[in-house]
DNA sequence: ATTGCTGCAAACTCTTTGCAAGTTC
DNA sequence: GAACTTGCAAAGAGTTTGCAGCAAT
């Protein structure tokens, strides 16, 4: 529960920082900013840009949710689930989720094996690049 | 030569053009549009900031150089050589080129292989995040 | 001569900040 | 009541745009 995930990382519930977790947990499309504010005004409306914002980093600090970038736009933020990587359609700007584990143990291994000089490795992800072939827009 | 290599894709040779290009021959380390403003001035103290970033756009789109993005900061400028992944430490906020052509055949293979339903894969990228252990800061 | 490019400055977008007033524990 | 959080509005950073004049072909 959003209430219990709030005092674990010592932070005070408020209903702000509740709508945000919630707009998190309903918008699944990797959300930017704008996005988070206006499905928060809904219920919420008097909620002020720059707290969405303070929320946001506050989770990001605390490890709640991460930021994600593509090459083109600004940043959005995705809620921490399990690791995962990401395909990203440059035409759409669509950006979806892919968990492979069969793949992380292969990286995994790859790594643990051979190493990379002057650098240690925390965490290994891969961004896909190409083009949806459904025809649901997302 | 960078005069061929405008040419090749249709644009006029033009000294601004050409500074930025040699500037991307000589700033390493995925440079953000300040960095290249600064190192240019040295020898063309008149550049407008616009027509840096107009360059780059237009360089962008002939797929001259690319675009690379972290999850903090702002644009950062690539200049296209053979295929490469990241090497990213969040502390520092260094990048570093990191190619590795066994990695690409198995990452190649195993998607081929696997493939993944509703996406048609164009370019594999890994980013992979942690510390350098080295002690020389670029 | 034509088309494309540059410089300039103003505008824009997204994000951050400072602070007084209000909440949470 | 102490410490933290919010709303607001203003400022900030980085980037984009419009256009007149200039340069390249």
């Amino acid at each position: 529960m959003n209430r219990e995930l709030l005092k674990k990382h010592g932070l005070k519930i408020t209903p702000q920082r509740l709508a945000v977790l919630d707009a998190m947990n309903n918008l699944h499309d990797h959300p930017m900013a704008e996005c988070i504010i206006e499905f928060i005004r809904k219920n919420h409306p008097n909620i002020a840009t720059g707290t969405v914002y303070k929320t946001l980093d506050t989770f990001v600090e605390k490890v709640i949710i991460k930021r994600v970038k593509t090459d083109r736009d600004v940043m959005r933020y995705d809620a921490i689930t399990s690791h995962h990587h990401h395909l990203y359609c440059m035409e759409s700007d669509r950006i979806e989720d892919y968990v492979d584990e069969e793949l992380n143990k292969i990286l995994n291994e790859y790594f643990i094996n051979k190493g990379i000089p002057n650098f240690q490795i925390e965490e290994i992800k891969l961004q896909l690049s190409g083009k949806f072939t459904d025809t649901t827009q997302k």
